[in-house]
DNA sequence: AATGCGGGGCA
DNA sequence: TGCCCAGCATT
C-alpha cells in the first residue's frame, strides 16, 4: 500500500474528535497495572518485553516478582543469566530474558544506565524491536511515535476498515503510517495505550463489544457491519509432533540427574531431565541409548508418566520413565546429579517441571 | 518473506 | 482443536 493510499484513508477522519473519545475514555476506563504506577523507562521496558504474545494477567505476577528480585536497571544488568532464567520460568519466550538482560548491560556500560531517548540508539538495542521502540519512547519519554501491536493493527483494521493481510510482517508498517498521522501530539503515551487498551477491551478479537465503544462514531467497519471480518488474518500452519523418552534417574545418593540444553535454539540454557527422541531408540533399547550417551548404566523401573506439551510450533509428546544408576561415571559435561531439594533452584521449562513430581 | 520461539486461556 | 496474545531475531 502507497503512501498517498494512507492518506486516502485517513482523509476526512476526524482526528481531532477521535483522539480526544480515545483518550477521555482511556483516562476513565483504564485498568489498574503495576507498570502504570510510575514512569520509571526500565519498568516500562521489563514490562513491554513480558507483555510480547503474552496476556496482562499472566504478566502481572511475574512482573511483581522480577521488580522486586531486580528494582533498577543496574542490579538487571549485575545479576547471574540463571537468576534472570529462573524469574521467567514459565512465562516462555525465554530469548526475550536473556536479550533484555545484554540489552540492558550495553545501556549501563554505554548510555550511563539511563534507557535511551533516542529512537535509533533504543531500537538498536537487542530484544528492542518496533512495537517496543515506539512504547517506550511514547510512554516513558512522551514522545509522538507509534507503537503497533496485535491490538492496534486490529482496532484500526476496523476504524479505517484495512483489509491487508495482517499475519504478513510489512503491513505493520502500513499501520504505523496511519498512527504517525492520527496520533495525539499532545497525549502519546495516553493515544497509544488507549489503542492497545481498547483492543483488549472492547474491540476484542471475536464479538467486539461494539455498543459500549467510546470510538464507535468514528469506525468505517461498524458503519458498514463488517467488524465481525476484520481484520484480516492469513492461517498459521500446524505444528509437528516429536515424541521423546524422558528418564528420571536417580543415584545411590538419592540425586537426580538434570542436563541443561544448548545456548540456542527451544528452551535455550533452560534445565531438564535427559530427554531421547523416539528417532533414535525405542522402550526396549532406551538403556543402552542412554548408557552409550551418558556413559551411565542404569535400570528402569518403567513408566511413570506420559506428558503431552503443546509450543506454538511443536508438540512434545514425552514419555516419562523412572531409572537407578548402577555403574559408571558421567560423560557429558552440561549434566549433573542434584539433591532434591536443590531442584527447585535451576529453571526448567514447564513441561520439566511436569516431571518434578517425581523426583523427591 | 518465512520460520523459530512458550505457555495459557477461551469459544 | 484452533486462535490469540502489548513481537523479535534469524535465515
Amino acid at each position: 500500500m502507497k503512501n498517498e493510499q494512507v492518506s486516502k484513508l485517513i482523509y476526512n477522519f476526524n482526528k481531532d474528535s477521535f483522539q480526544a473519545d480515545l483518550i477521555s475514555w482511556f483516562n476513565k476506563e483504564q485498568r489498574q497495572l503495576p507498570w502504570r504506577e510510575d514512569k520509571d523507562p526500565y519498568k516500562i521496558w521489563v514490562s513491554e518485553i513480558m507483555l510480547q504474545q503474552t496476556k496482562v494477567d499472566t504478566v502481572i505476577p511475574y512482573f511483581a516478582r522480577f521488580i522486586e528480585r531486580f528494582p533498577t536497571l543496574n542490579d538487571l544488568a549485575a545479576a547471574e543469566e540463571q537468576d534472570v532464567l529462573k524469574a521467567w520460568e514459565g512465562l516462555g519466550y525465554y530469548s526475550r530474558a536473556r536479550n533484555l538482560q545484554t540489552a540492558v548491560k550495553e545501556v549501563a556500560a554505554s548510555y550511563d544506565s539511563k534507557v535511551p531517548e533516542d529512537p535509533k540508539a533504543l531500537g538498536s538495542l537487542k530484544g528492542v524491536g518496533p512495537y517496543t521502540k515506539g512504547a517506550i519512547l511514547s510512554i516513558a519519554y512522551d514522545q509522538p511515535e507509534p507503537a503497533v501491536d496485535g491490538n492496534v493493527m486490529r482496532v484500526l483494521s476496523r476504524v479505517l476498515m484495512i483489509d491487508e493481510d495482517i499475519a504478513k510482517q510489512k503491513t505493520r508498517r502500513i499501520f504505523e503510517e496511519c498512527v504517525q498521522e492520527i496520533i495525539s501530539p499532545n497525549n502519546p503515551s495516553a493515544f497509544n495505550q488507549g489503542l492497545m487498551e481498547l483492543g483488549a477491551l472492547i474491540c476484542t478479537p471475536s464479538s467486539p463489544s461494539c455498543l459500549l465503544c467510546p470510538v464507535r462514531q468514528h469506525c468505517k467497519a461498524y458503519a458498514e457491519g463488517v467488524q465481525q471480518d476484520l481484520p484480516i488474518k492469513s492461517k498459521s500452519k500446524k505444528q509437528k509432533k516429536v515424541e521423546y523418552f524422558a528418564f528420571i534417574v536417580k543415584d545411590q545418593t538419592g540425586r537426580y540427574l538434570i542436563e541443561q540444553r544448548p545456548e540456542k535454539g527451544l528452551l535455550a540454557n533452560l534445565w531438564q531431565f535427559p530427554m531421547a527422541p523416539f528417532a533414535e531408540t525405542d522402550e526396549e533399547h532406551a538403556a543402552g541409548w542412554f548408557e552409550q550417551v551418558y556413559g551411565l548404566k542404569i535400570t528402569i523401573n518403567g513408566k511413570v508418566d506420559d506428558i503431552k506439551h503443546v509450543f506454538s510450533h511443536l508438540i512434545w509428546d514425552v514419555t516419562v520413565m523412572e531409572a537407578t544408576v548402577e555403574e559408571g561415571s558421567l560423560r557429558t559435561s552440561q549434566s549433573k546429579f542434584v539433591p532434591s531439594q536443590e531442584l527447585k533452584d535451576y529453571p526448567f521449562p514447564v513441561s520439566h517441571q511436569k516431571m518434578l513430581k517425581h523426583a523427591r
